[in-house]
DNA sequence: TTAAAGATGCTCGAACGCCATCACCTGATG
DNA sequence: CATCAGGTGATGGCGTTCGAGCATCTTTAA
């Protein structure tokens, strides 16, 4: 069978000029390669080269072949070395999942200076998981989850990377905007707007509304914070949202965050990930930075 | 080092979704493939892939490798598969040298089927030679010498394919036109159109002229057919041309073919190879067509 | 519990590389 | 012109190495 071995042979023959100074080349006798090409002549059925006074002339096959080492030989050698980059984490592609929907935003200040400090690392975001982010880290369908919901169990690293405050958000003209913290009951009559989940997952009921025993009137669910923010400033309805993320909008929408109950609501985010991967260089670095991000904002 | 080897067998999980089934289809059993995978691994640095319950799992750098065994593998199989051709004679490239100038002609009219009957073989045509036909036939440079003058020695092969008489032509208005047969001594005061080649090579002079001790007024050398025969037509002197030659330019041109002397010139063209190639049947099925035109026109 | 997957360690044999030598060509040298 | 020396690839024998197979173990999933 053609192997890499007889094409190196076949391109040091060509750049050294002859079988003895071809050897010295790949580190062998001029015994070994003669054997080696002769074995091949016999697989192959037809002759590599003939020997013309003291120097070899290629046949048509072998210049085929020569042909063939000089396009495939490279190739090698280029696939040894991106594997040697993936082993000294150097490279790779960084699939980083998403449980929580304003962090988006967060992300992507994140992810901005990272692709600078790893040229070669590939960063993917998902947001949909057939079983879930958790499942999703164990699939290995991502290889990190940016998520508030940590589950603590073997095989998998949770790492808080930052806190941050649930907040309402109304409309500037909204009745309660003169407030500077809302009550639960205060939202009966009002539409929330939420992302599309289920409600259980969601802080602004299980950590503020269903603790207290009540609902919003209406409940909406829409998918881009651009829209849900829109539609708060139309006065169509309040919203819950990072507190950050309020903030950044204020300049563009008129639109205010109103403290959740006397204390807020305070959340962390973390990012989870494989113990397998606490090796992985480009990853510890992706929750490096995540933790102590260069444009830190305060948020 | 990554071999051809260890590409199959990334091949061969993949298509077959285990090592074992993998090792089948390579015949050979299954710790060969865990050891040679193994060994794989320890010279690249990295794993190739991770054992996940009963199944193997590929790492980012086996992902890469695998993409690189379905791009390399294809054409190991191909390149393989060329050198077949040229082993069974069904491809190559035949380089026919041309040492006779209006064989041209007549060369296209066996190209043209023999490339439809050898569509793997490509044919190119060269005229020009620094050490002669022969040096070039010796050299490499070419496969096939047409030529008129065979040099029977040894390791060349030289086969006659076609006989044609050489004869003068000339105007329908030239004075001499009117003859059938013309002499040496007739064409003393004539302007003698050739191809730009030594007068001794040129059956005109040494096989006519110059025996007879005469020679023309003029001696016009002109590299093409066309343009010698315009000149002839229009009167502005004669040319020494292959019978066929002229006979098919006559629907074209008003130009008379002359016989030379008595008993006319007549020639051989013959095919030279080199004996080295006798095997070669893609070779030899060309000297066949050549001898035995599909379109044998008589000449 | 069982069947099936990969991992492991040992053994054996084929193949691969090296050494010594041969055969051949070429160019220098007398 | 004959000879010789240096360098080429070819060849055959030998030793080592590497690779494949076998038997067995571990783990997983049905």
């Amino acid at each position: 069978m053609l192997e890499r071995h007889h094409l190196m042979i076949l391109r040091a023959v060509k750049q050294e000029g002859s079988l003895t100074a071809a050897a010295t080349q790949l580190c062998l006798t001029q015994p070994a390669l003669t054997h080696a090409m002769r074995k091949l002549e016999q697989r192959l059925g037809t002759a590599i080269w003939n020997k013309e006074g003291r120097q070899l002339r290629l046949t048509q096959a072998g210049e085929y072949l020569l042909q063939t080492a000089e396009r495939l030989l490279p190739q090698f050698e280029h696939a040894e070395d991106v594997v040697r980059q993936f082993a000294e984490g150097l490279r790779g592609t960084l699939r980083v999942g998403m449980e929580c929907h304003p962090c988006y935003q967060w992300l992507l200040k994140v992810v901005s200076p990272y692709l600078k400090q790893w040229p070669d690392v590939d960063v993917d975001v998902r947001q949909k998981f057939q079983f879930g982010g958790i499942g999703a880290l164990f699939g290995h369908e991502i290889d990190l989850l940016v998520t508030p919901d940590p589950l603590f169990r073997s095989g998998l690293h949770f790492e808080p990377v930052f806190d941050y405050e649930q907040v309402l958000v109304v409309a500037d003209t909204h009745k309660l905007a003169a407030q500077s913290q809302v009550e639960p009951e205060q939202l009966a009559g009002e539409t929330l707007i939420t992302y599309p989940v289920e409600p259980e997952r969601l802080d602004i009921f299980n950590r503020f509304l269903t603790p207290a025993g009540q609902s919003p009137r209406r409940h909406k669910q829409i998918e881009t914070t651009d829209i849900m923010l829109q539609m708060v400033a139309a006065g169509r309805g309040v919203a819950a949202l990072p507190r950050w993320l309020v903030v950044e909008y204020q300049n563009r929408l008129p639109i205010q965050p109103l403290r959740l109950g006397g204390k807020g609501v305070h959340k962390q985010i973390f990012l989870g990930s494989r113990v397998a991967d606490s090796d992985v260089d480009y990853l510890n670095a992706f929750v490096n930075l995540a933790r102590n991000p260069a444009t830190n904002d305060g948020c």
